[in-house]
DNA sequence: TGTTATGGAGAGAGCGATCTCAGGGTCGGG
DNA sequence: CCCGACCCTGAGATCGCTCTCTCCATAACA
């Protein structure tokens, strides 16, 4: 007992497969009386279209690759972010009718495994989300002649266009406010080196701190909560006057909140904090978070809509969206 | 510039399509000078089969899709549970050829796309991980005729093959550990009632209770870490003569041991703490965690097993694990 | 030498959709 | 009343592959 085909639904209403396809696929040329009969027999014989059969003809899939060039560890780490990129561009895909697959590239293995996917012409392009330098995969598929669109500039340079935040400009923006409330020794939770944000970020630092007539202060995290404790307590030994801290993002900044809790430091008094990227927990800290928005949700719609502008043909520019200073109390 | 198809390649290769197609299926019956001119055919002209039209006669995709039904934000936790299925599921599959495509399913809406994606025949057969009582997706899918197992026995009652773990037996081992030692308060940090595992490890627990003449102590949490913290506060409040707790995962284990420690209780000497699930995280706190270990990795091979017997047309009975209490300092 | 196995290659029919192109209605205008 | 325009519908080719079936050549045996 086999799936109905396109052929026994057009036998059941009583027209050839040219119309049942033309219902099928919601063409307006068809009249009405037979585009119901057609419904009809689509419902009552429970009839879904094939897809092997219709990519075959049509050349397309329907179906996108979300390759996440991180080790599962930290994909599935409490960093809100991973979780947030795949649910948006799944919703903002689902609209266009197109299905998200999603697929983790972790180790050389799997990069492999991957591409042979992506070449084999199971999906219509890819979305990349790879944040480390020496990442191989962005210029492995730019080469496959697929449509590549990345989340954040690639870090090695290559033409694929990409959505990013402005990593610089942020980190400026707060460091600049930490600046203008007249903080003098402000120190900063670098991210770590190898990927472009966290680069990006230190860079934001350091503009500001060389054109105001202030020594930079710098340790370096990985981006999860503990490190961010663990710098926090290290810039405390550094330096025990300073008076501000800049923290690459979030997470690491609630684990410097806590470390300087357990060293008897007041927030904001004694010190200033100012995280990036505005993910939910930046409310609920004590104090609230003053920190730099990272537009997650935009950044990937725009990635999306770079990826179908691909597809239409249209010149995909890479897009940078600014960010925003979120005061609250922290600093 | 279209891909090369096979058709290109038996023309280079001075063959017939179908000697080319038994070359790249891999089939012995070719003689040995053929198969070289075939394969050099391939690599100078980068052929990659259309997997389309290879599915579209063949019936078979080569991709298994795993469904996890739960909230993104659950998912991408802290919990290391979903990145260890999903990693091991992958490589366990790769050995056959197969591809995982990973579905998140969490609203109703996705609940509706997945089942029209796996309706439509994208994959062969589907794994399914879905911890709530609540969940509709089991037994939707289990009507499509699609092969589906699942990890952890369904909360619903449907006839789908699964692999688990001996939740009871294990939540037994572990509380009889704390009663052979002596211990008389002995409370729990339950798991989430909604969800299978919470509801049987709850139950071993009691089981043991009411064999031991004990009084039973529950708190309930939902499996974070959080919530084992202020599930441990609210039980030193409830009976501050506790000297024992069974945490139904590592999870809130880790938070638990947190909450004792600010209340000033030893472990073990003053409370006795038993966990579940033996993740990383447990050799690492202070001290130790004792805790049953969840075979995760085994788990998931045997549900990839239980998943290619139905393939094969074999019969796939549910497949349950054995825990063992792995010993370390913490009782 | 004739006959039967046997191994290896090719011809051709599908798989289930889309899409172009041609043909048959209906309608309005001359 | 005839004809061109327009709108729908159907016939049939096509996408790229697998797989059965047939056929040929060589080997083995009597």
């Amino acid at each position: 007992m086999r799936r109905p085909t396109l052929e026994a639904v057009a036998a059941r209403a009583g027209v050839s497969r040219a119309t049942a396809s033309r219902v099928v696929n919601g063409q307006t040329t068809v009249a009405p009386h037979i585009r119901d009969a057609v419904l009809r027999a689509i419902d009552e014989l429970g009839y879904v279209p094939n897809p092997a059969a219709r990519s075959l003809v049509t050349q397309r899939t329907d179906s996108i690759a979300l390759v996440v060039s991180e080790p599962p560890t930290r994909v599935f780490s409490e960093d809100p972010l991973f979780a947030t990129v795949i649910r948006s561009a799944s919703l903002e895909l689902e609209s266009v009718n197109k299905q998200v697959v999603l697929m983790l590239a972790s180790s050389a293995k799997s990069h492999a495994r991957v591409e042979r996917y992506i070449a084999g012409g199971h999906v219509d392009g890819v979305m990349l989300i790879s944040m480390h330098g020496a990442d191989p995969l962005p210029s492995a598929l730019s080469r496959l002649r697929v449509p590549v669109v990345s989340y954040g500039r690639p870090a090695v340079p290559v033409d694929i266009p990409y959505a990013d935040n402005d990593n610089v400009g942020g980190a400026e923006t707060a460091v600049r406010h930490l600046v203008d409330q007249g903080r003098r020794r402000i120190a900063t939770i670098a991210g770590p080196q190898d990927m472009i944000g966290g680069q990006d970020r230190l860079t934001g630092y350091r503009n500001v701190l060389r054109d105001s007539d202030r020594r930079s202060i710098v340790a370096v995290g990985d981006f999860t909560r503990e490190s961010g404790a663990v710098a926090m307590r290290q810039l405390l030994g550094d330096d025990p006057q300073l008076d501000a801290v800049f923290v690459a993002n979030d997470l690491m900044a609630v684990g410097a909140l806590q470390a300087l809790r357990q060293a008897g430091r007041r927030v904001p008094d004694d010190v200033a904090l100012v995280g990036f990227d505005d993910i939910e927990a930046a409310k609920y800290t004590e104090p609230p978070l003053t920190t730099v928005r990272h537009p997650v949700i935009e950044q990937t719609a725009a990635m999306v809509r770079l990826l179908l502008d691909l597809f239409a043909g249209a010149p995909a520019e890479p897009v940078v969206l600014p960010t925003a200073l979120v005061i609250r109390d922290s600093a």
